[in-house]
DNA sequence: CCGCTGCTTGACGTTAACGTCAACGTAAAG
DNA sequence: CTTTACGTTGACGTTAACGTCAAGCAGCGG
């Protein structure tokens, strides 16, 4: 918790970022940005009607951005990044959050071996290919 | 090279299997089976005019598949596996083969980075959670 | 006060990856 | 020979993830 901003005045902490500057910084469009709004993925704050992105964004977008390289749907992305930051104040809501770590382990898990195996696969076919050039010459 | 099939008697070695079949083992509709070949990912041959898959298509599918899991979009996939059976009798051919698998490589290879990432955070954020479960007792 | 630049809100367009009919062919079963 | 059960070819619908205008507001440099 670092303090509410609103209308008090401004702590010289707390950096901002424009909406350009992020979409820039990150190499997407202004629009993706917004779209990941719409979808409740990042929630900045307004200096009147201008967003002004935090840290906090640029977290929540690495781990977005993180997960579309990963082939994840934005939905599921939602709910990743709504477990980092759920309210873990009961014992029940600890419980859940770990199950769900569980799942998330599992399938990046499961991803792992497919690339560990793909990757194989690539290795035989590229020593296939070394050789067959070799006995070319 | 296991032989033409075409309309010389058939050999009794090659099973065979229909689009239904092959739809249900993995675990996919028709459509989509036929909307891969649309995009030329699968080729069965036919007779008459119903599709017949062989342990090609299979093979090709199983392919496709994990592509899927790991988030690759259709077409990126028919690369790779157009890769897998491309002609390879010169040199040159050779080369951008393993080219092309040195592109696969590095492609993988970030993403394994990123599971492992991502497992990483998930490791630490599950620690805290049961520290603080333990905490509460 | 004027114009420029950047930000904002719609609203419609687009691509990928199928889903979902509809209408028809065909081959084995009764 | 007529069902019945699959199979086939269109063709249009749908969802996700943005792209692409269009039009308006807002601060600020001259």
């Amino acid at each position: 918790m670092v303090g509410v901003v609103t209308s008090a005045g401004a702590d010289k902490t707390e950096p901002t970022w424009t909406i350009a500057e992020i979409a820039a910084e990150f190499g997407v469009t202004h629009r993706t940005v917004r779209h990941y709004e719409e979808l409740g993925l990042v929630t900045p704050e307004r200096r009147g009607t201008a967003r002004l992105y935090q840290r906090r964004d640029r977290t929540r977008l690495n781990l977005i951005l993180r997960g579309k390289r990963l082939g994840f749907p934005l939905e599921q992305i939602r709910t990743i990044i709504d477990l980092y930051d759920a309210p873990r104040g009961k014992a029940s809501q600890l419980e859940y959050c770990l199950a769900q770590i569980d799942d998330r382990r599992a399938d990046l898990e499961h991803r792992r071996r497919d690339i560990d195996d793909a990757l194989a696969e690539l290795d035989t076919f590229a020593a296939r290919c070394r050789e067959d050039l070799d006995r070319l010459r």
